[in-house]
DNA sequence: GAGTGGTCTAGACCACAAT
DNA sequence: TTGTGGTCTAGACCACTCG
């Protein structure tokens, strides 16, 4: 199914997670790891590639690898999602639709998803897990047929994303903010944590391959289960084939 | 001097640009690159899988890789430090460093800076501050000769790179990390918070231009005072319908 | 000097796309 | 069916790090 690559790639991502390889330390040799795994070097090269790239790991020329970082992190430069990105890392995505129910654009949201004032918006509020744990509340707005699609979903549809794939609609991540909000009441209900509190927030913008915009997010994380990277891609270093996985059109 | 992939990349990249290879074409395939260029098919691959990275062209297994972007977009909003970022909004930055001493590396920081165990890291922990507004708590270590600077900055130094720049050492983040942690005793006496409330915390490795590293840092945002804006729309940049979902980066 | 990562070759087979 | 990219192997040599 995937490739050995990607299982290599996994496999050492979960040590790095779980301090096998705590931080600072030097990975296997490439010839070590190699043996261990019985595939060529080239192979465990294409696997520790991709973790240099995520920031997992630093290289350099005639040193061993050392450990950066060991805590997961959701790549914000990339396109993954919340759901990619959880199964990606061995990890079970659900969701809970709270609320979902259409109004009339307001002026602000007829510019922004660049509709006509009054045409309807569907908002969605949504509880999203992790392995069945609270993870964070989503608030977000969908406009024209990109509301058909969510309204036709379960209630617990764990990714609207697929549902959009097979759509064939693809969803991409505009430009984003973070900061952190004080949880509103819903949240403090839905996540746990005490009035007041503050949550690591995360907005967007959805837009078309094409770049139209269709919606927007507002996501509200529980704190201590979810870390943001990014790279500076100034050492974009790269070499054939990382693992990258895909989902088709 | 440059690897031969390095060169491949570099010219195919300005063939892009300069479009020949205009947006929307196919690339040539693989095998008739390898011919072209001299070079084996895994040589190619590097190349092309550098501009697949940086957005320029997509892949697709069984297709040829089709040309996405034509503009040289600076990738990555290459983070500007809080001074810099503080005078373009025309504010005023300031700094106070509350703690300044030198401790022998331990086992992990001397692996993590690559220096040798035991050689003196210079810790620092500064509030920073807006038009007089505490804003920010900063963590920091330096190594070598970069501690050297700090240490002969004043107390009320409004900012470190600024000295890293006359002392021609240029400094580049590496890596990100953006999350929420619990405030300390120090949080909440300098920013005025309250005992056990989150705030945004931002990480990252300090690296020289030539990418050693020579420090970290830890800053930990007020809520409400700071949000962190970042695009990935160099790679959402449109061509007709193309599947664009993909992680790494 | 031994170990390690960076580069490169010359193959092979497979999965998927286009026609 | 043919072409193409994705994966993988088993070598080789070089540049660099480290003890």
């Amino acid at each position: 199914m995937a490739a050995r690559h990607e299982h290599i790639a996994n496999d050492l991502r979960r040590r790095i997670t779980e301090s096998i390889y705590p931080l600072g330390t030097r990975l296997p040799a490439e010839t070590e790891l190699a043996v261990d795994y019985g595939v060529s070097r080239s192979t465990i090269r294409q696997a520790v590639t991709a973790l240099q790239l995520e920031g997992f790991v630093d290289s350099r020329q005639g040193a061993r690898r050392v450990v950066l970082r060991t805590t997961l992190a959701q790549d914000v430069a990339s396109h993954e999602n919340f759901s990619q990105w959880a199964k990606r890392n061995g990890r079970t995505p659900g969701g809970l639709i709270l609320k979902r129910f259409r109004e009339p654009a307001t002026e602000t949201e007829a510019i922004l998803f660049e509709v006509a004032i009054g045409e309807p918006v569907l908002r969605v509020l949504r509880l999203r897990t992790l392995d069945g744990e609270p993870i964070l509340v989503e608030r977000s707005r969908f406009v024209s047929r990109h509301a058909d699609i969510i309204e036709s979903l379960p209630q617990d549809s764990p990714s609207f994303s697929e549902a959009f794939e097979a759509a064939r609609t693809v969803e991409v991540h505009g430009n984003q903010l973070i900061d952190v909000a004080a949880a509103e009441s819903a949240d403090v209900t839905l996540l746990g944590v005490e009035k007041g509190s503050q949550l690591l927030r995360h907005r967007y913008m959805l837009r078309t391959a094409a770049g139209n915009p269709f919606g927007d997010s507002d996501d509200r994380y529980k704190p201590g289960t979810m870390t943001f990277a990014l790279s500076n891609a100034s050492r974009a270093r790269s070499w054939s084939s990382l693992a990258v996985s895909r989902h088709a059109r």
